[in-house]
DNA sequence: CACGGATCCTGATGGC
DNA sequence: TGCCATCAGGATCCGT
C-alpha cells in the first residue's frame, strides 16, 4: 500500500497533533520485520518532537532518541484519542496525552524501531543508503542522469531500489514510466538527457498530485485519521493489463519484473 | 560491485 | 461453512 504520497498523507495526518504529546505506554503486538530495539517502557516519559518523512519510513523525534516507522507492503497507522478496541493486526500502539498512535500492519513487513540518539548506527543502518527525495530541492536532473548512466538494470527496477531516489514504489515506478514515454524494460544506462528529463519530471508530478490527492493507493489506503483515498487519482497502467491505453488504445502489457508486476504501453512507451 | 532471485507474512481472489 | 495456486503497494539478504 504505502508509497511516498500514502506515508507523507499519513505524517500530514497526525504530525501536527502528536508533536509535544508524551508517552504514557507502550504496547506491542506480534513481532514486526525487526524488533522494537528497546524495552517499550523504556519509552514512557518522552515527548514527541516533531514526525518527518524520510523515503517511506516515518521519523519520530523524541526528546530523546528517534523512532522510525516503516509500513511495509501492508501497514497503516491510526492517530486519535478513541480509537477501537485494538485488533489482532494491531501490532504497535503508543498512547500519549495527545491520543493514541497505532500501526495496523496485517503482513507485517512493516516495522517501528527505536534509535537511541546516541547510537548512530541503527538510523544508519536503515536510513544510511536511501538515495534522494523525489519532491526536495536535490533531486536534480543532472545528478540523476548521471546516476542512471552509472547503472546496467533495467529503470523499473532502478526506481524501486530507491538508492538513486527513495519514495517511488510498484505503482508509481509503472505511473512515472508511462508519462515519461519509457518502457520499464529499458536499461537505465541507455536512457538519454532529454528522456531522464521527462522522467524526472513524471516523478515529480505522479508523485506531488498523488500527495495533494490524498494518496492514490489502488486498494484500501486510509490516512490516521481513517479518511480513504480510495480511487482518487486514475491509474494511467497500474493494474490496467489488456485494457486500451487511454491515449492511444492499444492494449496495456503486464509483465513480471523482479517478481513484482509491471504494466506499460508498447505503442506510447519507447524502449 | 552490481545484479537477480528467494524470502519474510497474511489475506483476497479465482479456478477447479 | 472447500481446496489449492497465485497474487498483493517493500526491502533485505545471499549467491553469482
Amino acid at each position: 500500500m504505502p508509497e511516498l504520497p500514502e506515508v507523507e498523507v499519513t505524517r500530514l495526518s497526525f504530525a501536527d497533533r502528536i508533536a509535544g504529546a508524551t508517552v504514557q505506554s507502550v504496547r506491542l503486538g506480534q513481532p514486526l520485520r525487526w524488533p522494537l530495539g528497546c524495552l517499550p517502557a523504556q519509552l514512557v516519559g518522552r515527548y514527541v518532537l516533531r514526525v518527518r518523512r524520510r523515503g517511506k519510513y516515518l521519523l519520530l523525534d523524541l526528546s530523546e532518541g528517534l523512532l522510525l516507522i516503516h509500513l511495509g507492503m501492508s501497514g497503516s497507522v491510526s492517530f486519535g484519542r478513541q480509537l477501537p478496541l485494538p485488533g489482532k493486526h494491531d501490532h504497535f500502539e503508543m498512547d500519549t496525552s495527545h491520543g493514541a498512535l497505532r500501526l495496523n500492519d496485517p503482513r507485517r513487513f512493516g516495522a517501528v524501531v527505536y534509535a537511541p540518539a546516541e547510537d548512530h548506527a541503527i538510523a544508519q543502518k536503515l536510513l544510511g543508503r536511501l538515495g534522494v527525495e523525489p519532491l526536495g530541492d536535490d533531486f536534480d536532473l543532472v545528478n540523476f542522469h548521471a546516476a542512471l548512466r552509472q547503472r546496467k538494470t533495467v529503470i523499473k527496477q532502478l526506481l524501486l531500489g530507491g538508492e538513486v531516489v527513495v519514495g517511488v514504489g510498484n505503482i508509481y515506478a509503472s505511473e512515472a514510466l508511462f508519462l515519461a514515454g519509457i518502457r520499464p524494460t529499458t536499461p537505465a544506462c541507455r536512457i538519454s538527457r532529454p528522456r531522464a528529463a521527462r522522467l524526472h519530471a513524471a516523478i515529480r508530478d505522479v508523485l506531488s498530485r498523488a500527495v495533494t490527492k490524498g494518496g492514490s493507493t489502488l486498494r484500501d489506503f486510509s490516512n490516521a485519521q481513517g479518511e480513504s483515498g480510495y480511487f482518487q487519482l486514475e491509474a494511467m497502467v497500474y493494474d490496467r493489463a489488456g485494457l486500451p491505453c487511454r491515449l492511444c488504445s492499444a492494449p496495456i502489457k503486464g509483465i513480471r519484473q523482479g517478481q513484482r508486476s509491471t504494466f506499460y504501453c508498447a505503442h506510447c512507451q519507447k524502449p
